[in-house]
DNA sequence: CTGTCCATGTAAGGCGTTACATGATTGT
DNA sequence: ACAATCATGTAACGCCTTACATGGACAG
């Protein structure tokens, strides 16, 4: 659906060649939309042929060309549109709640391994947020504080939805444990 | 991936049709894994072959016949190992957190309508699930007690992540309004 | 007589993953 | 000598979506 956005939205503040779009994926996008490599070469060409991107070719003898891509006038547009349109519904899959849902069909034990196992998977990338977080930011111009401000929003969002889905699993955890099998709401006096 | 392990776990707990199946996703599993009407008849096709299920085949003239699918043990037991085994980080893809990260190349204007459409999409599913909350439940037997809460947990971490997700929408919002563009952790004196 | 429910499927296309394949250059 | 980095791709397969197609039964 959106891999060519995000390619799209790369080449729009530099050119550069599918290696460079991948390590601008690794380093800045794959906590929210991770670039598989060879798709990201498949979409590049999709783009091409949309005229969406231009591709300037480097021979190299023997060696496959290397090709730098840009972004061109109407896939400059299509970028904005997409930028712009507000998205709508989208289906949510989480495989770990499908397991809770038919976690009747486990032992307590069972479900704590797997509670537990998302619980070190969660405190991991809460880490790795919180790594990030204050990167060195000398002074900058209000448009470019600007701009570095929605690229951290990103990150933003993944300190809270980790922090709060740390607390609900540690909360499950606990309620199970204690076999107090009850839901949450059901205690609070409404 | 796990279309076919929802179908595992609803044949788990009786049999039913293809057409049953798709009302038990969208009764109760919308939530967390939708279920395409068209992928569960090609998904029962495939656990067929693999043994996992059988059908029971009623014929019915001129119509196509009804399939009753029922799980097989061998279906069962490979149900109770994906269950049971811990499922390892899975791929993050959030589309407006996408458009978020580009947000640079939007006026203010138009990120906040991107914005506004998204809160107003996150309070509907928190209507929807405040309505789901509490159903009658009379007294129940302890086991039945167990099974229903941790399908009810699917229901907890809705409210949870929706509600979070609003908290964070909402306060973004004010900041670009108030043309206040820094991270939330600047402010904390930590 | 119109629409909703019951009940089944096919076809085509898009998106994503994994594995495989090549080969120069640079750093340890 | 060996590994990492640079740089490109193909092939095969799986999952998901959308659209299309059929047709009886029953309720308003």
């Amino acid at each position: 659906m959106s891999l060519q956005h995000a390619i799209l939205g790369f080449l729009s503040l530099r050119s550069m060649t599918g290696y460079d779009l991948k390590k601008s994926f690794d380093r800045s996008a794959s906590h929210f939309w991770p670039g598989n490599q060879s798709q990201i070469y498949r979409t590049l060409s999709k783009l091409t042929e949309l005229d969406f991107v231009d591709v300037d070719v480097h021979e190299r003898g023997d060696l496959l060309p290397t090709k730098t891509y840009s972004i061109t006038p109407s896939g400059r547009q299509h970028l904005h549109t997409w930028l712009s349109t507000p998205l709508g519904e989208r289906p949510v899959r989480e495989p770990f709640l499908l397991q809770l849902f038919f976690g009747g069909l486990l032992s307590d034990d069972e479900v704590l391994a797997l509670i537990q196992s998302e619980i070190a998977l969660t405190e991991d990338a809460l880490k790795q947020y919180e790594a990030l977080k204050e990167p060195p930011t000398p002074p900058e111009s209000k448009e470019d504080k600007r701009k570095v401000f929605f690229s951290l929003l990103t990150l933003e969002f993944g300190l809270h939805a980790n922090e709060t889905y740390l607390r609900w699993l540690t909360s499950i955890k606990e309620r199970i444990e204690a076999q107090d099998y009850t839901a949450q709401w059901t205690k609070e006096p409404s």
